[in-house]
DNA sequence: CGACACATGTAACACGTTACATGATTTG
DNA sequence: CAAATCATGTAACGTGTTACATGTGTCG
């Protein structure tokens, strides 16, 4: 849903059409998240059929507007207004966080046998922070490190969120090996958890 | 991808069928991604027609099973077994991670007129720290507590994976609303949070 | 017996994503 | 002029998700 709330914000600014909302989206959220152009067509079609937004085909006097002729600019209606307002009023809901891959491919490593954790995390911290270099770049060379316009600092906080997570799952990754370690050490999950048998009944074999 | 990749996995514990799978899963993950039973058979079906998996229906020798009679399994294939191997061994790409909602959100928030940038943030950040509660009362007094399976040790690493990001997030929160400030005192940009804005010209000052 | 959980699916739809077709405009 | 970019879409597919149909077993 991120993507069709935020064209249909992007439009709070006044009419656009497809080539100008990916433009006006990206300029925001840089190139971590590039908008396939094809898309934003494909969710203004659902956006109109949602009744959020209308088309308008050309202009009328044909004199006033001189920047888009024969575009075809899509213009957010008193609903979409609504769904705007609401989307900035709402917050992320926490409680259903999106799923998380690397926490579920974690979770799952750790039951089952054979699988080598401590190599699988290694090479984790070793992407994510190789990213996160990445970022530390981009926010000091790109135009995002003095930020003069809006988007320019818009794309900054991106920027540092993209930042904070990554700082946060390596010390997620740091966490858990600790973790892994004690558990090692204390001799416990070296059974091998073979098919357990759900909620029914226990069985244990050997 | 997550879903389809984690059941997958799970089926390297033995055959097993999709009530199972979805214990299986509850178990390592928790209530936070709760799992609705129909799309374990749409993932189930899909991984067949990608030859992942195939499904076995009762048993041969109807004596040695006793556990899953008349129930149809699902057995990984050598490709799914394949399949899985690499799931371990890539890292999860942070090149292009998921977008984040807040994150647009609140890039787009700032460049538009008339939002109220610091209720945004306020508010995130109220849900955000009630959704960090409910996560340390879980780990504090549930299975994951003290986890002696290998089971509840995958959910106690869930729900730190699930801390730490929403520590990250109320951390980026509070350096967003600070950065907002100082450009709002430094008279850049429109001003996001009061809405007293008598400001004419503003000239960048660096 | 009736309610409820178990168990297996199917149908339909959501958004996201890409590949492709098609034409207009710009530019080297 | 040729190539590239702008611009507008459509078709097709992916996973995720839910609602529904259907039947079996179990338990108060």
């Amino acid at each position: 849903m991120s993507v069709r709330q935020a064209l249909l914000a992007l439009l709070e600014q006044g009419p656009m059409y497809g080539y100008q909302l990916r433009a006006e989206f990206e300029q925001r959220t840089g190139a971590t998240w590039p908008l396939n152009v094809g898309q934003v067509y494909t969710t203004l079609a659902r956006l109109e059929r949602d009744g959020f937004v209308e088309h308008v085909l050309g202009e009328g006097p044909a004199d006033e507007a001189g920047e888009d002729r024969g575009h075809v600019r899509y213009r957010i209606t008193p609903v979409g207004r609504g769904e705007v307002s609401t989307w900035f009023t709402t917050p992320v809901s926490r409680t259903q966080p999106p799923r998380d891959e690397l926490a579920i491919k974690l979770a799952i490593a750790v039951t089952l046998p054979g699988i080598d954790v401590g190599g699988l995390i290694q090479r984790q911290r070793t992407a994510t922070m190789a990213a996160l270099q990445d970022y530390t770049r981009l926010n000091r060379t790109g135009r995002a490190a003095r930020p003069d316009h809006a988007e320019d600092l818009a794309w900054s906080l991106v920027l540092d969120s993209l930042v904070f997570g990554a700082e946060a799952e390596i010390r997620w990754l740091d966490h858990t090996e600790a973790r892994l370690r004690r558990a090692a050490a204390d001799g416990r999950f070296h059974t091998p958890a073979r098919p357990t048998t759900t909620n029914t009944e226990q069985e244990v074999r050997s």
